[in-house]
DNA sequence: GTCAAATGTAAAGAATTTGTCAAATGCTGC
DNA sequence: GCAGCATTTGACAAATTCTTTACATTTGAC
């Protein structure tokens, strides 16, 4: 329950640099009963919360202070949510943004990446899974803000260009399998179970079995392990899950 | 699959510490066919499950015994899934609550988030889905109890990454041995009888013999003791079970 | 010291979990 | 619509772990 606190509004930041490790949110939703209920959310788990209804009124907020993560309507008046992303994203790489998507279209997925947002969520969603990503936003901003190069034996990882290269060859990876590889890549050496990386990297969307994972991880291995058969890094953890080694 | 019930009421009087730790499902539902559904759903992945058909007999079960989960159907008689919602949260914060909702619409979902609903899931529902739902409430709750790291000898305990060293080098644990290792660990000097042992590592569900548990210490003692023929840290207290001792 | 009950121990066999492949399904772009 | 790829599922073998069985040893009460 360690949700550090901070005082609402007392450090009015004047160094953008330090404020993004308050706790604060940026809610920008135009619409009132959803503001409400966030608001709420955030709120009863020790979050700050800054709510805007309108992307140009934001975007003034955002610049005034920089908070820990916005959450972001696509829909918006005055100021479209996409603009706002990118305008944010030039400013400020990195503070991440979650989006509120409308549709589960996928057309607005790929968007949502290119415009530099950092996850998505579709509506209607649990608050859950919004808390959990949001957690999830901040935790990886606070522990690798910068690191986008991840090497090992002859592999090297770039997480910005979402290339994988192996003795300087580019090794193709599918967008489900890169995800993964990230996921596990991010938590290094901690066992996860099939049930978390179904979570949390296939998201609450789809519910595949847990075969499923088992079959991406053998994919990973093929294509980075030395010896598949023996993996070194793609650890299986009997009865728990699997473990990444560097 | 072995169906053991327990009795639910008897042994444990109020000790809402330890009771939390169990893998026991409350399912308020009032249609039959849904009750048996669930009941089968979950009893089939390992669950110990309750079902109570309305809210007042729910609340009644719960304050006797609290489960790890609340499964909730909103349309209940007696009393409303809204208000029992709000009397448990109430009483224990920290016992997630998955909410089965009849239908999509939105406020509802406002309402959800108001009563301290930790997620929901609406009908009809994949079985897979409300799995996962209700495995991530769980591992939520889980994550953020216990101490990551516990030495003593030439022995440390790594529960993040599940891993146990033993003079800087690895001891491979089984998942059930990693599992009662750590039980003991977080309950050091006290004695803790085989039953306690097969409620709260094991689990209702099967029921091994009491062979079983001290084979299990026997491998611990094998790995951890310097001395495994008279165990200092893994000590038996005749006649009551087991003690661990840093 | 003797006895019954409780515990220690090892090894067989039951059960579960995982690796792997092939087929089925779903998605994307033409 | 189709072709081509990614993803998921299901089946089965292989690997690993868990439970039971059987017997030896210890404990504590008398």
């Amino acid at each position: 329950m360690g949700q550090f606190v901070m005082p609402m509004n007392t450090a009015r930041s004047a160094d953008p640099i330090r404020s993004a490790s308050t706790g604060r949110i940026l809610i920008v939703e135009d619409d009132p009963a959803v503001q409400k209920v966030l608001k709420r959310l955030f709120e009863s788990e020790g979050y700050a919360v800054e709510v805007q209804g309108n992307g140009q009124s934001a975007l003034e907020s955002f610049q005034a202070a920089p908070p820990a993560v916005i959450i972001l309507d696509l829909r918006l008046p005055k100021l479209s949510g996409g603009d706002l992303c990118k305008q944010v994203k030039a400013q400020a790489p990195t503070v991440p943004i979650v989006v509120l998507s409308a549709t589960s279209d996928v057309s607005d997925k790929v968007l949502l990446l290119e415009l530099g947002a950092d996850d998505y969520v579709t509506k209607p969603f649990s608050p859950r899974e919004l808390l959990a990503r949001v957690h999830a936003a901040l935790r990886h901003t606070q522990r690798r803000a910068s690191v986008s190069l991840v090497c090992f034996d002859e592999i090297s990882i770039d997480f910005r260009k979402m290339e994988v290269q192996r003795d300087g060859k580019v090794v193709i990876l599918t967008a489900q399998e890169f995800k993964t590889l990230k996921f596990l890549v991010e938590n290094p050496d901690r066992v996860i179970g099939r049930d978390e990386l179904l979570n949390d990297v296939w998201g609450y969307q789809n519910y595949p079995s847990t075969r499923t994972v088992d079959n991406h991880i053998l994919k990973l291995r093929q294509k980075l392990e030395r010896d598949p058969a023996s993996p070194v890094h793609f650890r299986t953890v009997h009865g728990m899950g699997y473990k990444f080694v560097r």
